[in-house]
DNA sequence: CAAACCTTGACACAGTCGTGGTAAGGTTTG
DNA sequence: CAAACCTTACCACGACTGTGTCAAGGTTTG
């Protein structure tokens, strides 16, 4: 028997044996099955789910957000869709200069100081 | 005045105003501002709102996704973390051949009928 | 065969997502 | 200045996430 069953891989890893299944599910982390389906984890797996523990709070990350990221790795027209939609335009638009939105800020505050004074002078 | 407000943009793009401010918290689209503040959406906003309405329901994917891809795209130190964390190990081990994988359900349904069959014959 | 595992499925529950609405307050323009 | 916009911030609410627990039933092994 070359492989941890649930419960013991649950030890190891720190992840309940509820989220092992979880994650399963989530198409992550699929351990291979003994013959009556027993769930087998193997070194490389127990491995894995350790590292998929610091890259999820290193980064912030959800188990969603790394399943999508395996989609976008395993479905090239998915990928291929949305790395065009993003690179069709920056968040902040090419006809929007730095400058220009960094005075926003500035302008508004500006703005926001001119009418309190003129209020404070001109009181209508 | 060139560029739409956000309840005009709203009308021809059939986003909701109120989506429309969650798309940009998102960091997915951040039109310009006036001076005084309002959004104005140009044209190139508006024809990205529109492909992204497509690109949601065509992939069945959520803002939230398509804003993490964004982050994948930004964040080359978050992007190869991802990636190496998925290149270890495909979801499906290299130690477990497809036949094994397939041949499991089957086996599966196979002792059960033996078992069942077994049952029937030998009453204990 | 009984104890101690394993499996899937279901109920539960706090937290976040996607959405709408409302409130309090600037902006624009007739 | 009043109507009709816009802004941000908050409450609401169903649906999905992450997680636990329990139930009904197979597997393994002393």
């Amino acid at each position: 028997m070359d492989g941890l069953t649930i419960n013991e891989a649950s030890e190891t890893t720190g992840w309940s044996s509820r989220m092992l299944r979880y994650i399963e599910r989530e198409g992550l982390i699929a351990p291979r099955r003994s013959p009556s389906g027993y769930r087998l984890y193997g070194a490389e797996e127990l491995q894995r789910l350790r590292t998929l523990r610091e890259l999820l709070s290193e980064h912030d990350l959800s188990l969603g957000d790394v399943g999508f990221a395996r989609r976008l790795n395993d479905d090239r027209g998915l990928h291929d869709a949305v790395e065009s939609w993003l690179e069709a335009a920056p968040s902040r638009p090419a006809d929007v200069p730095v400058s220009d939105w960094l005075r926003f800020e500035q302008e508004k505050h500006e703005r926001l100081l001119a009418k309190a004074s003129e209020q404070l002078t001109t009181t209508t």
